[in-house]
DNA sequence: CTGAGTTAGTTCACAATCTAAATTAACTAA
DNA sequence: TTAGTTAATTTAGATTGTGAACTAACTCAG
């Protein structure tokens, strides 16, 4: 909620306007621009002079004519190749990095193993992997738009501070401000969930939706809601933990500690043990193999996705109720489920939700790797891109 | 999200900055507004006098002095006496009307039986009915900014259409632009809990808060959802509707048709009937007498009472765990229930919320005396008045 | 009771931005 | 080649916000 203003803030409203109208739909012409934006031609022919000699937009003589009889339009489009981001993935023991251009696609991308967990040193090793990634994709530091981080646990995103984050051992870690000392590129940190919302928001299945869900199945079960276009962080960042609703007073011990959470009956390493509590004899099975057991019609395997999925869809069904989101896109590692788990949790969800609130609903799952940490970087490198299109601006030399 | 603008925009924004700083805390200077608006002094000098000439603001010589050496202050506030908003309850036999001040307090109500549901002599009696209610009140029609109207079903809010409401027989009927031309005042409608949610934030006990949720307990079960000081509609309109999360396969039939909603497990009427079904002696008991026998320790009751609330509670803690809010405001004849419903609700919702989600968490029961309709229509009143602080123009002749 | 010091609020010249209308540009087709 | 059409820019005018100077109103010390 933009609250305050002098002349120069319309102009940024107007900036980001037609960015997002750009970003949305694709190559257009200042003077549709003008309609979509209800700005005057006048106007658009200044912003986007302004924003193509920051190298943020440029023209294309796509001469895929409007012969319509009068001028040809003169096509405006968003420079996605100008401007590069970097992306991080923290985990324990690895750290993954990939450079993108605006539009995510990953140019370059290094893994390295992460020893250490001391803050300075992470932060040291960072600026390192940086280097090491604009060097060998031969892009100029300057073309840079800053550096995505992402990570598990409680991230306060607008401070740029690692609040609580088990896996590392931090508490209160100022890692943003740290790394943008190192690199001397502006930075920002949020958490798995809101990484992979955002990449999705700006060029995944929800860039033309403008109220969704995105729900994130890895070692952890978490969503992140999108309000009208921004992420609800709740009071204390604590919003979409729905993970840990409670289903049982007494049940699975969750990774948070407490017990009956949704998350230690629906993760991966959930479902392994569900399984190896009935089949000890498959001890070391894999998610892999389970799904392809239940593949080859093993009813043990099938039973227990089929239950997960279902008790998820339920929990869903109460989301659906409560947002009556555009739709909900599904990422993480436990995409790998397939059908076996996803096709009861969308049958259970469809049928438990209200009135007709989840059956136009799109579900979608987005592929992903198991053990594949990359597209978790590219989400973190559209916390970069996603400042830029946000706010019309680029914050060289931080 | 604004996403236009001409210079004129600039100055709706800093009208409405300006008017929701002087709603929340009280009247203060010129200076002070300021530095809390970020404006210049010269423009917040600008902004207020224009605001003082349309009568939405007042200069307060309360001498009340800052003798800290300088010239004193002049206090300026809300002029919440010089416009007045007409609130209506449509319920399915009843018409209730109140007429406000813009501080929402009730300065005339009349009620009428409604005989007749045909939409255009519905929106007649309601416009007699707003002309007896400022007749009564002295009231000049000038000094009216709108009318609200509140009923319960699936309101199209944006476009003041009922699109089903069951009570009435009500489908697509574009009521507000009937009371509108009928009465000559802009007119707004939207459902019970939205109309109770926009009296709290405006200046109930979310008049502070910038995310919060309103459960309005009555015949239905819903809630409100306020994401950064506007109420979240969701794709169709349906966000809110926890009270249909289905909590059994098979369960007790709900208002809505469909079976073992929470709903129907949770309100007044719900509540008697699994009383009755055990104590089937107590035929014809009301909430009040209910509520009293388990005051005097009446086992059934108590038990009928504490299980209600709590599975209540375990469901507020799933909006907990997804929204994080800042407070919770239940509202509705569902009050009357006190602390034998609303500890126990209390109780399952602080222990089985996400770590310290709900610790903190203001939960405020707002007093509400059975089938008194006139908090309903208060809110109804609160659909006009936030129209007025949300946009800093008063829409005069309709 | 007077004048220095202090705080509140207003005035005014200037800068940023938008719009409408006129103008230029580029193209089609008779 | 010229009239007609659509796209984009230029220009003049209007609105708004800001900073700096100024006026207003008050306290208090001497």
């Amino acid at each position: 909620m933009i609250v305050k203003g002098d002349p120069s803030a319309l102009r940024t409203m107007n900036r980001t306007s037609i960015l997002r109208i750009l970003r949305r739909v694709g190559p257009i012409s200042r003077t549709q621009l003008a309609e979509l934006t209800g700005l005057s031609p006048a106007s658009v022919s200044g912003v986007t002079a302004e924003l193509i000699a920051e190298k943020l937009l440029v023209e294309q003589s796509i001469g895929e004519a409007g012969s319509s009889g009068g001028r040809r339009p003169i096509f405006i489009n968003i420079d996605y190749s100008a401007h590069f981001a970097i992306g991080l993935k923290l985990s324990e023991h690895r750290l993954e990095g990939v450079l993108t251009d605006l539009s995510l696609k990953v140019l370059t991308h290094i893994t390295e193993d992460l020893t250490e967990h001391e803050p300075t040193r992470v932060a040291a090793q960072i600026a390192a992997l940086c280097k090491k990634l604009y060097k060998r994709a031969k892009v100029s530091p300057d073309d840079l738009i800053g550096v995505g981080i992402g990570l598990s646990g409680v991230i306060d995103a607008v401070n740029g501070i690692a609040v609580h984050a088990p896996l590392l051992g931090w508490k209160q870690i100022k890692i943003a401000e740290m790394v943008s000392q190192k690199t001397n590129l502006p930075s920002w940190i949020d958490n798995d969930v809101n990484s992979f919302a955002a990449a999705e928001r700006l060029f995944g299945h929800a860039k033309h939706a403008n109220s969704f869900i995105a729900i994130a199945i890895g070692r952890g079960l978490g969503a992140a809601i999108i309000c009208n276009g921004e992420i609800h962080r709740g009071r204390d960042g604590g919003a979409g933990e729905f993970g840990h609703n409670k289903i049982l007073l007494n049940g699975r011990t969750c990774s948070c500690g407490r017990q009956g959470c949704l998350e230690a009956y629906t993760t991966q390493p959930a479902l392994l043990g569900l399984f190896l509590e009935q089949f000890p004899e498959h001890q070391g099975i894999s998610i892999p193999d389970l799904v392809q057991l239940a593949n080859a019609q093993h009813q043990g395997a099938i039973s227990v996705l089929e239950t997960a999925g279902a008790l998820l869809g339920q929990h869903i069904s109460y989301l659906v109720n409560a947002f009556n989101p555009e739709l909900i896109v599904f990422g993480g590692e436990g995409a790998e489920l397939g059908d076996a788990f996803f096709e009861p949790m969308r049958q259970s969800l469809r049928g438990l939700a209200f009135d007709g609130l989840a059956t136009e609903l799109p579900l979608i799952v987005v592929p992903w790797a198991n053990d594949d940490f990359t597209p978790w970087a590219q989400g973190a490198a559209s916390l970069a891109v996603q400042h830029a299109f946000d706010t019309g601006v680029l914050l060289k030399n931080a």
